[in-house]
DNA sequence: CTTGACACAGAACAGGCGTTCGGTTATTAT
DNA sequence: ATAATAACCGAACGCCTGTTCTGTGTCAAG
């Protein structure tokens, strides 16, 4: 029989473990068993499934809990982190009305077809991720938030807000979805635009404004190359 | 004895067993056994966990692999969503240079303290995600790329691109970094804004441009309050 | 009161699974 | 050539673990 005794460092079998813990792990959500990897991987002896898995371990590429089934898991690789599915409620765009929202409603993103999975990670630190919907920008509207087109922005339901945070509005004077960062002023409400080199829009207080949600995130995928 | 018979839905004890499973998947990265859901959550016997597994599954709240050891996994739930963790590697800012990368070399993404965890299923379709980075943008000076001060962008390496893609080059003629979609044209390049507002920048093919890699994602947080 | 569904407990069984040990072959150093 | 070592194999041992079966106390309906 050949062997191929590699200088340092991982060998095929090393890596064709490592490979088949990996994708094991992704599909069934549990480690596979030593024989499992055994059968997969052509090794026919347990115990050289055992002596390989050692020198992973001792790499520091695996991590296992002896004694218990199942206990190998891949250092650093995926898995427990912790992500949101958070479910996509349809666009916005500047002329139509924004989705009315019950902040005290869980909207199901369990078997949500269409969502956007976020690592908790992503999110601002203090945001619990509850309650959370994704929108799509359709349009060049939001160009003066600094949103293009095709744009995924995380909203949180609100109907209030302070100063500083980006807000969506409704503007029945306009009869226009917007999204700005909102400032309260002593008679009037500054909208002032993510982009620094455009002007705020001022509406007095008196005037019907409606705060919709707050921005939580944005998101831009470079999918398709521009087409001018 | 006392038993509360709860009249529909998840009663004490189901809650239990949930809670307990997410938690110990999350700590050890492998689903608990019979017993151990047993001992943690006050069940003396295997079969009563058994029994409200069981239960579990029916509600469809867990799915099970029988006769298959920690076979337990909590649907929907975290976990199974293929995460990446993609290494921040710096700063990204107008007057910087870009940094040099091989895109021959994976940077190391195990155990790298700063990253950004992103789901698969959030890159762009057709990217499988080897060797991309992570820069942050400081300062307005890609205001004109429709990315702001504190922005994510996460990059592939490349050193040439196709139309329309957005890249980053580096201009030595102005001695500057910036994000533009790319064009090539008859004896020049188009460096084309992605805000449509603005004009585009364009450089001789006789002088010299680097690209050093194309925009995959732009990630904004609305972390903190604007402060305007 | 009886019956049946429900929520448990405990024990036993069988196969799953990690571990260990004895033995073999190939590679490398002496 | 010989010894040491690394890379295997197969089998056996014994705990781990899911499953099943019997039994018990509670509660509500008939």
């Amino acid at each position: 029989m050949m062997m191929v005794r590699k200088s340092k460092g991982l060998g095929e079998r090393h890596q064709k473990i490592l490979d088949f813990v990996l994708a094991y792990q992704r599909e069934n959500r549990y480690p596979p068993s030593i024989r499992e990897i055994g059968e997969k991987t052509g090794i026919t002896s347990t115990s050289v499934v055992n002596y390989y898995l050692d020198q992973l371990e001792k790499m520091g590429k695996i991590e296992r809990d002896r004694r218990i089934s199942r206990g190998v898991r891949v250092s650093g690789a995926n898995s427990s982190v912790d992500t949101l599915r958070i479910p996509m409620l349809g666009p916005i765009a500047a002329g139509i009305p924004l989705l009315e929202l019950d902040p005290n409603v869980t909207y199901l993103t369990d078997n949500e077809s269409n969502a956007v999975e976020i690592a908790r990670s992503l999110l601002p630190s203090k945001e619990n991720g509850d309650n959370l919907y994704a929108l799509e920008v359709k349009g060049d509207s939001m160009i003066d938030a600094m949103i293009n087109n095709g744009d995924i922005v995380v909203m949180k339901p609100a109907s209030e807000a302070r100063n500083g945070e980006m807000v969506a509005v409704w503007l029945p004077r306009d009869n226009e979805a917007t999204l700005k960062y909102f400032f309260k002023e002593k008679d009037r409400f500054r909208l002032q635009p993510a982009n620094p080199t455009m002007k705020p829009i001022f509406v007095k207080k008196s005037e019907p404004l409606e705060i919709k949600g707050k921005v939580v995130m944005v998101i831009r995928k470079m999918d398709k190359p521009l087409a001018i």
